[in-house]
RNA sequence: GGGCGAGUAGCUCAGUUGGUUAGAGCAGAGCGCUCAUAACGCUUUGGUCGCAGGUUCGAGUCCUGCCUCGCCUACCA
């Protein structure tokens, strides 16, 4: 039994999320959780919504709410829709809370102690309308370079130039449209990621095992031009973790919150402690704490690739720089984009497939299946309408599905509502048993490597055999002259339903339990080493319930109306 | 411009340290079965592995150049 913990990158807070950031986080870290869970290992899964930052504010301005109201809603609807997809965090916290204002105020007294934060004076521009500093992006004005009138603080999207605010002609708040913004003198605290960058390097160099794209991404950082950049961690918001040192307010910073990316990571290990005192016990500290037990912990992180320079340099620039023994991540494990029928998912412009929609359309298992077996692991992946229909109709309803219904309506007109006694097998049952066997394994190594498609495949193969089975061994004709034999095959099928209702629970979780309900089979069981054990453990008292459809079929009419529904505005 | 990744059957992809006739799923074709959500099973048609060179007894797999696409990053001389 090992000890694993799993943290999904933090959603942020201001609006529901589509398909994309589901596939790029939580979805392949659940499905490794539930597998390391199965295989009796010790598994904390955690996870939090990143709260900070002015998006948050502003989002909470436009629905006329405070900001801690509209986040704590917020919060509520992501933790529901997660819930709806089945997402099996064991505890989903929030970047708010108390004991990340601790934790992050602690790490930054330990990295001014250390040396590795220094004060640095800046200048910003600040709307006297809005009453608030103006990030970068919040800024809009005509480009020096090609004279486009919107472009941003931080980049022209026109020309595609970088940029300073301070380059913009005829600077105004995109927030109020006032032009009333002045530079204003103000100080910030900056991480000196640089001072870190060798230790980081020979951290990241010596992880052989990480995908090339985490890897790629950290060293392109590591080597430009410039080399790790310092970075500023606090920023002029109310909203946010006040600025402290030792517990008391840093002096010249009273009205400063630290910055979000600096803040959210460290939710990872606040939401671990969340968890912990809300079970009043000190368990957090056996996950994070490298000299209380957490150096025997194997720590992996889910995230797109947007997320991991923080995740690979920041977050670790802050862990050695705090000096103290915290758990480093051992595997990160990131995820390209997922585009919707060739384009990109987009909020503002209604396009795409939004978590809390595509509930409402589809059972969470449709959703689970299409995006597992498409992960974005090497390159990005499109969602079509098409290819949605053809996965979902083909390997759920029919190969899988349809395999269930064929046993079951066949037990039930023969042999009544019992699943028939007899485990009498023969050699066709040892050869498709050796069969899974081998499939089984691929299945199993695959997960452990976290290779979400490639196991997806082998579980698909697995339920293949099932049909096989069936095919060769004929109970309907065998019937007419071997009534026992024929109830051995419809219970050796059965046992093969059992075996795929647990094995299958990582990628559709609900359906798994909907089968074992209907068929009365035995209560969840951790994975057994050998497959035999399986073929041997259902009582002779499970009844079968209902055996409705599982998996209906897409229609080519609800396909053709989602596909014009969310073509976009 | 630089960095990274990708270009393999109609489509989506897999191809481990270079080794005998290049694989899977879907789609197509034929046959079989009738328990089943017209589902399932079996057989089968598709590939000069982006292009051109090179290394090697032998390259989809290594090297060089080029072309196309995607992502990241920078516009410095």
């Amino acid at each position: 039994m090992k000890k694993i913990l799993i943290t999904s990158a933090l959603p942020y807070i201001n609006g529901i999320k589509h398909l994309g950031n589901l596939i790029g986080s939580q979805l392949p870290a659940d499905v490794y959780a539930r597998y390391m869970r199965a295989r009796g290992n010790k598994v904390l899964f955690i996870c939090a919504t990143d709260e900070h930052g002015t998006p948050a504010e502003l989002a909470a301005i436009e629905k006329k709410e405070t900001v801690e109201k509209f986040c704590e809603k917020m919060w509520n609807i992501q933790k529901n829709i997660a819930d709806g997809f089945s997402i099996s965090f064991d505890y989903f916290g929030r970047s708010s809370s108390q004991q990340n204002h601790e934790l992050t105020q602690h790490f930054a007294t330990k990295l001014w102690e250390n040396g590795f934060i220094e004060e640095v004076n800046e200048n910003q521009f600040f709307s006297k309308e809005d009453n608030r500093y103006l990030p970068d992006r919040y800024i809009t004005g005509t480009c020096p370079s090609c004279g486009y009138e919107k472009a941003r603080g931080d980049q022209c999207e026109n020309c595609t130039k970088q940029l300073q605010p301070t380059d913009l002609i005829d600077p105004s708040s995109t927030i109020s449209g006032s032009r009333s913004l002045e530079i204003r003198k103000t100080k910030h605290l900056y991480l000196k990621q640089s001072e870190l960058k060798n230790k980081l390097d020979d951290w990241i160099s010596k992880k052989d095992d990480w995908p090339i794209l985490t890897k790629s991404i950290a060293k392109k950082w590591l080597h430009n031009k410039e080399g790790l950049k310092d970075r500023g961690i606090t920023r002029d918001l109310s909203w946010g973790v006040k600025v402290k040192k030792n517990g008391e307010a840093w002096k010249g910073f009273e009205n400063k919150v630290f910055y979000v990316w600096f803040d959210a990571p460290i939710a990872y290990i606040a939401a671990t402690k969340e968890w912990s005192e809300n079970n009043s016990n000190q368990e957090w500290k056996k996950w994070w704490i490298t000299d209380q037990g957490a150096d025997e912990v194997y720590y992996v992180q889910f995230m797109a690739k947007d997320n991991i320079p923080f995740h690979t340099l920041s977050f670790p620039a802050t862990i050695f720089g705090s000096g103290e023994n915290w758990k480093l991540v051992d595997y990160i494990k990131g995820f390209n984009w997922l585009l919707y029928e060739g384009g990109k998912f987009s909020t503002s412009e209604k396009r795409g497939i939004f978590m809390d929609v595509a509930l409402k359309i589809f059972p969470a298992d449709y959703w689970r299946w299409w995006l597992l077996t498409n992960a974005p692991e090497n390159s990005d992946t499109n969602f079509t309408w098409d290819s949605f229909q053809n996965t979902i109709n083909k390997d759920l309803a029919d190969v899988l599905g349809n395999f269930i219904t064929r046993v079951t309506k066949f037990s039930l007109a023969k042999f009544g509502s019992k699943i028939p006694k007899c485990n009498d097998y023969g050699v066709l049952e040892t050869k498709t048993i050796n069969e899974i066997e081998l499939l089984y394994e691929k299945y199993n190594n695959f997960l452990t490597k976290i290779e979400i498609r490639k196991a997806s495949q082998e579980l698909r193969n697995m339920w293949v055999v099932g049909n096989e089975y069936l095919q060769k061994a004929q109970p309907w004709s065998i019937l007419k002259k071997d009534k026992t034999k024929a109830k051995m095959i419809i219970r050796f099928s059965f046992h093969l339903i059992n075996l795929y209702s647990l094995i299958s629970e990582p990628f559709i979780p609900d359906s798994c339990e909907k089968i074992r309900k209907n068929f009365g089979l035995q209560k969840k069981t951790e994975w057994p080493e050998r497959l035999e054990k399986v073929f041997d453990n259902l009582t002779d008292e499970n009844d079968m319930h209902s055996p409705n459809i599982l998996f209906p079929k897409i229609t080519d009419s609800e396909k053709e109306g989602f596909k014009e529904k969310f073509s976009g505005s």
